[in-house]
RNA sequence: GGAGCAUUAGUGUAGCGGUUAACACGUCGCCCUGUCACGGCGAAGACCACGGGUUCGAUUCCCGUAUGCUCCGCCA
């Protein structure tokens, strides 16, 4: 049916007979002679029909937009002046003998080149969507990046073994996906939300080095970087310590960005602990290309009569804060006002603020509502602390540590990003030195920061019965530019640690031996020293491709409540196949017709 | 569960307490032999998301619902 690929015919072939398909681009029609965009998915060539073949173009014009058509002709030169430097074949045209439709086509609900069309639009038309040569493009870097990745890791002795979808429903994480069992009444498998349990069971069977590139599932709500279903590079190791493991997956992603998008990563990744990442940056996933930090004052304003931060000082988890934005004093009182209102909504009480005008003039060159509770001395103190320099802003955060970091570290990217305070480098970093584990207030419990498997620091086992608060663990999470793009850690190969941390976890004896007795056996039967990390391929694609959801690198998503508009799932089933599963609704719905 | 923004021809937008609901692209027809976002002339195409309220009168103001997106909660 074809010789080449539109996009691809190029000077190389001129002189030949080619025949091409693809789909109708654009028609331009002449009265006298038509131009047929003809695209498909190497780019676009134009075709030219003259009046001379009179059966060609009859049928030429009968062509509209996303036909499908096969042309017959020969590679030409174009006349000179008429060159299109914007195609990759823009220096030949086919001059068309013969054209067949091979198939018509609706007119579609937008043209593939539009780029302002709604993404609800999109979904519902996803096939055609997904024809744009921008879908196509991220479609393909997407490929891209899975094969290299399958390269690297092939290269290092890793093999690649699958793990079951239908598995066991685990306690703690994510709220499970379950499906239901025909044979096994009133019992459920639930679809993994990580192989995380398998892959190290297959560390303990001698494997050594796994990998998959794997689905996996979480019935959490939706973001711009979270699906229910989404794609992890998963990674397993024996015999590795957490640096050399660290430093195997540095050089991948580095490989990766570089190969499929001439990305240069910095070599090493700077780490940064937890704790100070969340005093400077409050986040665990800090955007590293913005300036801004945040500085900790919770012990210079101890003495401070300002109530707000007299209250926060005086609370045992409170916290009081800075962010200082360079020349940020010629901010609006609008600016300001809607700031307020955007660290409201995570939280925090107000927003206090002092602009100053003048630093050497701590009487009148400062300008603030709050001065006048705060002494000139304290006052000193702050400026120095921030470093504060004439014309800059400094915002203030003062509550419990949790709302100051969420509030002032989403500040620090609305403000970075909207006043253009950031790099253009690529900044990766390594997150280290994790907590084991984060106190639940709801629940009065401790819970796992990472998950349960995750292997004390070194020296910190001592802590999990007495103070697991204070017990750090071998976790290190990955991040690029603020997006969190894997995390992993070394994994509790001992029987005896693993079962103090279920104990600081809650997790009852019992409960254990019921949800995870086979790791239990396992760890009990020659478990080796191992650890590993997991990839978020979308979320890796989404920022090579730069785009700001990773909807745009997944063929076929899910909308924010969890829908695909295109096939229009989910939708109710029939009371047959329920009655296979015994199950019975609680609440009757209609069921189709 | 909560907050915010949006919803007007096929698509993307404008508009406004009383309009013939505007524009662009697309579509259809006629014309056109070198365009490439071709051009020219003409035409069709909208219960202004849905339900309620305010009003003499609502696409416009208010409330609710639905849907899409962003965020909080949630995501070991």
């Amino acid at each position: 049916m074809r010789t080449n690929y539109c996009g691809l015919v190029n000077k190389k072939y001129l002189g030949s007979k080619v025949n091409v398909v693809g789909w109708v681009h654009r028609r331009r029609d002449h009265g006298g002679v038509i131009f047929i965009d003809i695209r498909d998915r190497e780019g676009i060539l134009q075709v030219v029909v003259d009046p001379d073949s009179a059966e060609a173009f009859d049928v030429a014009e009968q062509v509209r937009n996303e036909f499908v058509i096969q042309v017959t002709g020969l590679v030409r030169d174009r006349p000179d002046g008429t060159v299109n430097d914007s195609l990759i074949s823009g220096q030949v045209e086919v001059l068309v003998e013969k054209i067949i439709i091979l198939n018509s086509a609706d007119p579609p609900p937008f043209l593939m080149d539009d780029e302002k069309i709604t993404e609800s639009v999109r979904l519902e038309y996803r096939h055609l969507d997904l024809r744009r040569p921008e879908m196509q493009k991220n479609i393909r870097i997407r490929h891209k990046v899975g094969m290299l990745v399958r390269n690297f890791l092939n290269n290092e002795g890793f093999l690649d073994i699958e793990t079951p979808m239908l598995t066991k429903s685990t306690p703690e994480g994510a709220r499970d996906y379950l499906v239901p069992s025909r044979i096994h009444e009133g019992q459920f498998f639930a679809l993994p939300q990580s192989p995380q349990l398998f892959k190290q069971l297959l560390m303990i069977a001698g494997y050594d080095r796994y990998y998959q590139i794997v689905k996996c599932f979480r019935d959490e709500d939706l973001r711009a970087d979270r699906q229910p279903e989404f794609t992890q590079i998963d990674i397993e190791t024996s015999f590795l310590h957490s640096d050399e493991i660290m430093k195997m997956m540095e050089e991948m992603v580095r490989y990766v960005f570089d190969k499929s998008a001439d990305i240069k990563l910095p070599d090493p990744f700077p780490r940064i602990s937890f704790h100070d990442a969340m005093d400077k940056y409050g986040s665990d996933k800090p955007d590293m290309r913005i300036e801004l930090v945040l500085t900790e004052l919770t012990q210079a304003v101890k003495d401070v009569e300002f109530k707000v931060f007299r209250d926060a000082v005086n609370r045992k988890d409170g916290r009081v804060a800075a962010l200082r934005v360079p020349n940020g004093s010629q901010l609006t009182r609008r600016e300001i006002d809607d700031y307020t209102e955007f660290v409201k909504t995570l939280g925090a009480k107000g927003l206090a603020y002092i602009k100053i005008n003048d630093i050497d003039n701590i009487a009148e060159g400062l300008n603030s509502p709050i001065l006048k509770f705060i002494s000139d001395d304290i006052i000193r103190k702050i400026l120095h602390l921030t470093e504060a320099r004439s014309g800059d802003i400094i915002f203030f955060g003062a509550d419990k540590r949790k709302i100051v970091n969420d509030s002032l570290g989403a500040l620090r990217l609305k403000v970075g990003t909207e006043k253009k305070l950031l790099s253009k480098q690529w900044m990766p970093i390594w997150i280290v030195d994790f907590p084991m584990f984060e106190f639940n207030e709801d629940e009065k419990k401790w819970n796992s920061l990472h998950h349960p498997f995750t292997s004390p620091a070194e020296g910190d086992e001592a802590f999990l019965k007495d103070d697991p608060g204070k017990a750090l663990s071998k976790a290190y999470d990955m991040v690029i530019n603020g997006w969190e793009i894997g995390g992993g850690s070394i994994r509790i190969n001992d029987i005896k640690i693993q079962k103090k941390v279920f104990e600081a976890l809650d997790i009852s004896e019992t409960l254990a031996q019921e949800k995870f007795g086979f790791l239990i056996k396992a760890l009990n039967s020659g478990a080796p020293p191992h650890g590993g990390i997991a990839f978020g391929l979308d979320r890796i694609v989404a920022l090579i491709c730069q785009v700001d959801s990773i909807r745009d690198v997944i063929a076929f998503p899910k909308t924010q409540r969890a829908q695909d508009l295109l096939v229009d799932a989910p939708n109710l089933v029939e009371e047959k196949q329920l009655r296979e599963l015994n199950l019975k609704l609680r609440k009757k719905n209609k069921v189709d017709e």
